[in-house]
This record gives structure tokens, sequence and C-alpha cells, in this order.
DNA sequence: CTGAAAGCGCTTACAG
DNA sequence: CTGAAAGCGCTTACAG
């Protein structure tokens, strides 16, 4: 690759000079800068990233952390999205993306190493099977421009999909559809399972809904097969549920697979709901009813925000951005008329 | 971060005799090399990997170049499965992953440049829409090392899942359970598009069978709206086909759904395949006829040809790996019964 | 076996 | 307005 040395034999001038109009320093004559820009455009010149960053401490590379657990990282839909527009955002202003790892060949790194030996500019935490883990926390209370996705640390700005509002939409919904006897098979615990949790009791309350314990289960996230097992629990209950409420779309599947099993249609025997918005899920039929979160957003807004840190840390503060997620109608949750409501197995339940 | 000079004064040697020991140089007194590794070991100290680059020439940064394109990238779920496997192989190994892009902030790169203004040691080239898209071409013809997945070209090692075999496999097996009038709705055109293609017609003859060009349609990978409309002009077919092969998992969905509309059953009345084996094509009902391509080995024995060709350039062939890939059977392929294959309707087709 | 010195390709005070 | 010089943190011939 050319130099700057090369540049600045072919141009006639100084290193020094041609750094210097490179870098949009005031002091350089017009036509001098003019030239060199042009030579530079020419032979395809661009500063040596490493020589740069030895010099300056900025790498133009920002970390991106996640667990590389089943069904986690990459193979996570849900997280690809994230990072893809992450990615796309990042790359815009300059920036390239790098995952961080524990093991750089045959040394261990903590995470936290990883980043100083990368000297990351900034990382974006997201995906983690664990937010407690020892070496997150780290790496949060670290000198490094942190931004976490879906949990909140009080050192670091968190972009969160918006899932008290998320869960609240969706069960209100449900229950505007007719529905008092909802079920819900929640993921593992977690901040966001327990905020969804949360939401989902105090909607029921504000309807003056209750339901019986046996209707609110742990399955696991992204795990069709165990929330098929759960669901036929439910079927099995003396008072079986009008609704099941899926850990997310691809879970929702199993849900779906055994109720048809059992004999019943989807919506009309049962409803089902999900939750992510993924498309998969809007290619089934019945399209699947859903909350659909925003990850386009999650991604970019991430990357916005950790890249005003990185470059304005004064005028950016630490803060919590929520955002919007939205109802997909979809047809899996069906209407319950009222004679189903006054059948007496229902009113047993309700009050 | 410490650096080597801290570490020196520490050890009370200089910087040459700690950086020879941290390298495993064989001149140095065995317990000079004891004290500074465990001297190293206790500060936690990495060499910082920019300086280090910048001498060596060698950064341990591999890129990854793909399509960004919608579909394409980190929301296609056979490549960031890929991504996943190549990231967790390199990563052993010491390398970190990069994404190369078009643009660097302001500026626009090539991607040769990026390469270049990375100094990345090797390059992955994965999943794109155009593999022959002149940037793409300038990548491969230089003196990068260059892996490809999923197509050829001279210059480079290339891994291919091998879907010659994964469509022979597909077509026999749907042969042998008696189907003759089978229809393929295929992807973009592509050279994996083309081998699978090939393989399909070819099997046909292998066994004495013809279709009608009517049965051969494009459509457009994991877009299972347009094939949802293809199998529809199938169905209306004055003879329509017993089996439909989409062009991948996901698309089979839209041909599912569109069959069902129809009032047909699966795979009673009309046998349903797809191609790929993502995780969603076995959590449904019935399970997708399928063939699975093996990511996880694709993605590893991608990182692990980098990693010689890189390293030992001189012992390590440019050639053409192909990777086994393995039949699901599910049970959305129906067997199709003798009565059946004496209707005139299909006798009329198949000779 | 150890260390002084040069140099990788840049940037940035500083002097002129 | 321009350029010489120092230095970022390493590695590696080379000398001793």
């Amino acid at each position: 690759m050319a130099t700057i040395k090369d540049l600045s034999l072919k141009c006639g001038v100084s290193v020094s000079t041609v750094s210097k109009a490179l870098n949009g320093y005031k002091d350089i004559g017009e036509e001098t800068k003019r030239n060199i820009l042009k030579a530079a455009n020419e032979i395809g010149y661009f500063p040596d990233s490493n020589a740069r960053a030895l010099k300056t401490k900025k790498t133009y590379n920002i970390g991106v952390l996640f667990s590389t657990m089943f069904n986690h990282g990459l193979r996570n839909e849900y997280f690809a999205h994230i990072l893809a527009s992450f990615n796309e955002y990042a790359t815009g202003k300059g920036y390239d993306i790098n995952f961080i790892e524990h093991n750089v060949g045959d040394r261990k790194m903590t995470f936290l190493e990883h980043c100083s030996y990368r000297n990351f500019d900034g990382v974006c935490i997201a995906c983690c099977a664990d937010f407690f883990d020892n070496e997150i926390q780290q790496v949060v209370n670290s000198k490094i421009p942190v931004v976490v996705i879906d949990h909140i640390y009080n050192e670091a700005i968190s972009i969160l999909s918006d899932n008290m509002e998320g869960m609240r939409q969706l069960t209100q919904y449900i229950i505007d559809q007719g529905h008092k006897r909802i079920a819900y098979i929640h993921g593992t615990n977690s901040s966001v399972t327990h905020n969804r949790l949360v939401s989902f009791y105090q909607v029921l309350r504000e309807n003056g809904l209750t339901i019986p314990n046996e209707y609110v289960v742990e399955g696991i996230y992204r795990d069709s097969d165990t929330s098929g097992l759960l669901t036929q629990r439910l079927l099995d209950l003396q008072v079986p549920p009008t609704c099941i409420i899926a850990p997310d779309d691809y879970s929702a599947l199993g849900v779906m697979n055994t109720i048809r099993r059992s004999g019943l249609r989807i919506p009309e025997d049962i409803s089902v709901a999900g939750y992510d918005g993924i498309s998969v899920a809007q290619a089934l039929e019945p399209k699947l009813t859903t909350i659909r979160q925003d990850t386009d957003r999650i991604g970019t807004e991430a990357a916005k925000q950790l890249i005003n840190l990185i470059e304005r840390p004064m005028v950016t503060s630490i803060s919590n951005v929520y955002l919007k997620v939205s109802l997909m109608k979809g047809s899996s949750v069906g209407y319950v008329t009222s004679t189903e409501l006054n059948r007496p197995s229902r009113q047993s339940i309700v009050d």
C-alpha cells in the first residue's frame, strides 16, 4: 500500500504537510491542499489504520460483546438483525466492528483485556446469557464508552426495547378480544422477562382479571420443544386457558404444533401469541399475533448513542432509551364470543 | 494499558529481552524468561495490537465480505450460522474478525482499499449478491489470502456445500417415494442455483423421467410470498405436480400456505420439500423434508483453510472443498401409491 | 544470553 | 504557510 511518504514525494511536500492537508488542518495553502487531495485520490491512499491508531489512540473499531452459547449470538435472529443495523450505522460513521472474545490464540484474555489489546473506541454489549457476569461488569466499569442493549447498568447507556409496553399492548389486545383465561409461558429469568411478567400481571389487574398460578410457567426462549411440552400441560388442566402467550415467536411454533396435535384449531378453539415479530411468524398461517421489536432502530440507536458517547462524551448523557414496539395483530388470537363467556368453567375462574 | 516498557522496568531487563521472551525466542535465559512471563501474567500484559501490527504487518484480523442487501448478510440465517462457526474457529486461533465495508466515514473505499487500510491477514468472501462484482474480483486477484464460500474462483480456496449431491439426494428420495411429477421452484440464478438445477435434471433423466417445462420456475431465495404465488400457478396447471421443491426452507412456508389455502393437505394431496435445514423447518408440522447444509462445518472449514493459507502459504493448496449435506426426511413428502400412479393424467406426462 | 538502535507509518507540537 | 523532529509501542537484525 502506498504510504504517506510516497504521497509526499509525489506532491513534492513534506509528510507533515500531507498529513495536515489530509486531516483538514487550516494552516495549509489552498493549492497545496488541493494537490495533495487530488494525488491521494489518484493513488487510492488511505492512512494505515494501525499506524494512525498507534499515534492517536483511536482505532475506529467498536467491539461487540455477546454470548456465543447455543441459541445466542449470531444464531439468534433477534440479535443478528440488531447487529446488522448496528453495523450499517457504524460503518457510515467510519467505525468497523469486531467481536469481543475470550481467547486469542493459546492465551485466554478477559473481555476487558481483549478491549485494551485491540484498543476499541467503544463497546456494545448485547444478547448476553448473563449480564451479571464478572467480566462483563469489568468492561462496564472501565473507562471505555459502553452501550448496552436490553439491560440496564448505572454506568452505561442502555437501549431497551420497551418490554413493559409491548407486553401491555399484547395482553390488552388479547383481553379486548374477549379472553379472560390467558396463560403465559415466559422465558428464563432476566430483566427482560421480569418486565414482561410485571406488565402482564399489571394489565390483568387493571382489567379486573385474575388467573390461576398454573397459567404462568417458565419456558426457555427459542426452544419450541419445551414450549410444546408446557402447552400440553396447560391443555390438560381442568380449566385450560383460551389463549397462550409463548416466550417468543419461534417458541410459538411449538405451542401451535402441540395444539394442533390435540385436534384443536387456532384460533377457533384456542389462541396463540408470540413475541419478537421475526419474519417467519408472518409466513405462518394463521399469521402469528405478536409484538414486533424494532431491531433496525435498536441497532441504529445503539450505534448512534455509542458513537456520540465516543466522540462527544461531555454532551452525551448516560441515559436509557426505550424504543417503541408495535402490535402485529395477525390472526392467531381469535375473538371469544359471549356464549363462550358464559360457560360455567370460565365463570369459576374469573372471579 | 501497561506497555512493554512498564514490564521491562518491573523485571529489570530491556524491552528487547522482554519482547523476545514473550515471543518465544530461544536465546533467552531460562530464569529471565520465567520471570518475565510471570510478571506479564500478573499485570495482564498484552502487546498493543496496533503497535505490533505496524511492525510485523500482521494484524490477526480477518475481513469478512458479504452483501448487506435485504435478506442477505447477517439477516440471512444460513450465512449468520456460517459466520458464527467461522468466528468461533478463528478466535481459537487468535484471529478476530471484521466486516469489510464500502464506506468508512465520509470517504468511500473499495473493498480492497478497506482491506489494505485495515491490513487484514486474510479475507473470507461469502453470501454475495453478485460474485462477479468488479470490486470483489479485485480482492480475489490481490495478494491477500482469500477463502470463498459457495462460489469458485480460480485464484482462491473455495468451500462449497455440495449442491449437486444435495439436490441429487433430495430428488432421488422424492422419486423413491413414487413421485414422477416433480416441480422445482428454484432461486435466482447463481452458480449454486445452476448446480442444483443441473443435478435435478440429471437425476430425473437417470430415472427415466421427464417433466414439462412449466414445472421448473424461477423464484427468489428466502421470499416466501413469491414462492407462494408460483405455487398457485403450479396448482392451476392442467396436470399439477405431486411434489414441489422450494428454493429453500423459508420459501417452503409460502408454498405450504398456498397449498393449504387451496384446501389441499400436505403430504396426502401434495408434497413439499425445502433446502437448507434451518431450525424452523423442523419445528413445523409436518416436519419439512429438506437437505441440511452443514453450516457449522462450512464455517469451521473456511476458517481453517484460510488460516492455513495465511500461516503456511507454501503447503496449502488452492483447492475446492466440498462439504457433505444430509437428507432430512421429515414428513412433508408423502408416498405416492400405485393407484395414483395409474391415473391417466399422470401417464400422459411421464412418457 | 542481553541490550542499544533502527524503524514500521503515522500525527502533532514546535520552530521558522 | 511549511517542514524537521519526536514519539506512539512494538519487533528484530545486530553487536557485544
